[in-house]
DNA sequence: CCGGACGCCTGTCGGC
DNA sequence: TGCCGACAGGCGTCCG
């Protein structure tokens, strides 16, 4: 599910609720997320304030007390908040309740999310450090993207999808932007001019502004804090639709694989 | 050093 | 109808 636009959503949906609260406790049902999530978690948190919650690429993170709890949704992870009391179902595995009895749920069938604790400085952390900047750094720029890129024959659509390159683009946005700057996903990304760059890395900052303020895209399970599902996946021109017409010259949309995800482009628009 | 494949896990869908 | 394989929004790790 969650690239960077349902993951800030979830974001605006869970820090009103959270930030400066006191939370009362934490219940998890079920420890078997991607890494172990650490059964001191709930010792750690009950009775502590949460002074900040923010989002760094797909990760979410909260900081309490001296540390700060890290949370990535995985594939098929999301966060809701409960309008009132329920019984959890199946795939509901963590609960965190504030002192004002409001309820997170944190609900994941397929279990690649992550819950754990970070002591210190979460910057330094090995699943943090590694991350590029952020689509919006000013550092950003089509100079830094092309002289990263220089020497390597890797599909640019890997690369964009690479979280050490930036953060924060999967497999819905990359084939997005992709199709907005008009250049083939396998195009070797030692061999794109600053121009395409230019192009390319204002597709990627356009399509996710779009999909943020749409409330993100749900494809099946993912809903935003509220319960309600996004609705960028009506925008979606070419995700999901390989063999519909190309929404700009009508043609077929192709669809290949690369690194193992399917891949959808117009193979006349884009080159 | 780099890039690609694998595996984690459950649900769903299309084809036979 | 039922079964089986392929595939699904991510990503760390391993291997060539």
């Amino acid at each position: 599910m969650p690239e960077l636009p349902e993951v800030e959503i979830t974001l605006q949906a869970i820090r009103p609720v959270l930030e400066g609260r006191r939370i009362a406790r934490m219940t998890i049902r079920h420890h078997g997320l991607r890494w172990p999530v650490p059964p001191s978690l709930p010792a750690r948190l009950a009775g502590q304030t949460a002074h900040c919650v923010r989002r760094r690429g797909k990760y979410l993170l909260v900081e309490i007390g001296g540390g700060t709890l890290l949370v990535h949704l995985g594939m098929s992870g999301s966060i809701r908040l409960l309008p009132r009391e329920a019984a959890p179902g199946p795939h509901d595995h963590i609960d965190i309740m504030t002192v004002d009895g409001r309820v997170l749920r944190y609900t994941d069938p397929r279990r690649f999310g992550a819950f754990l604790w970070i002591d210190g400085d979460p910057t330094r952390h090995k699943l943090l450090r590694v991350l590029g900047p952020e689509p919006w750094d000013p550092d950003l720029t089509a100079a830094s993207l092309r002289a990263r890129a220089a020497g390597h024959k890797r599909p640019v659509k890997s690369f964009i999808m690479d979280n050490g390159v930036l953060v924060g683009v999967g497999n819905i946005y990359a084939s997005e932007s992709l199709f907005r700057a008009r250049i083939h996903p396998k195009r070797p990304v030692g061999r794109i001019s600053t121009a395409a760059w230019t192009r390319l890395l204002r597709a990627i900052r356009e399509v996710l502004e779009e999909a943020i303020r749409a409330g993100g895209t749900t494809l099946r399970d993912f809903s935003s804090g509220d319960g309600r599902p996004g609705y960028f996946a009506r925008q979606l021109a070419v995700y999901g639709r390989g063999g519909e017409p190309c929404p700009r010259c009508a043609v077929r949309l192709l669809e290949i694989r690369i690194g193992g995800r399917t891949s959808v482009y117009c193979g006349r628009c884009q080159r």
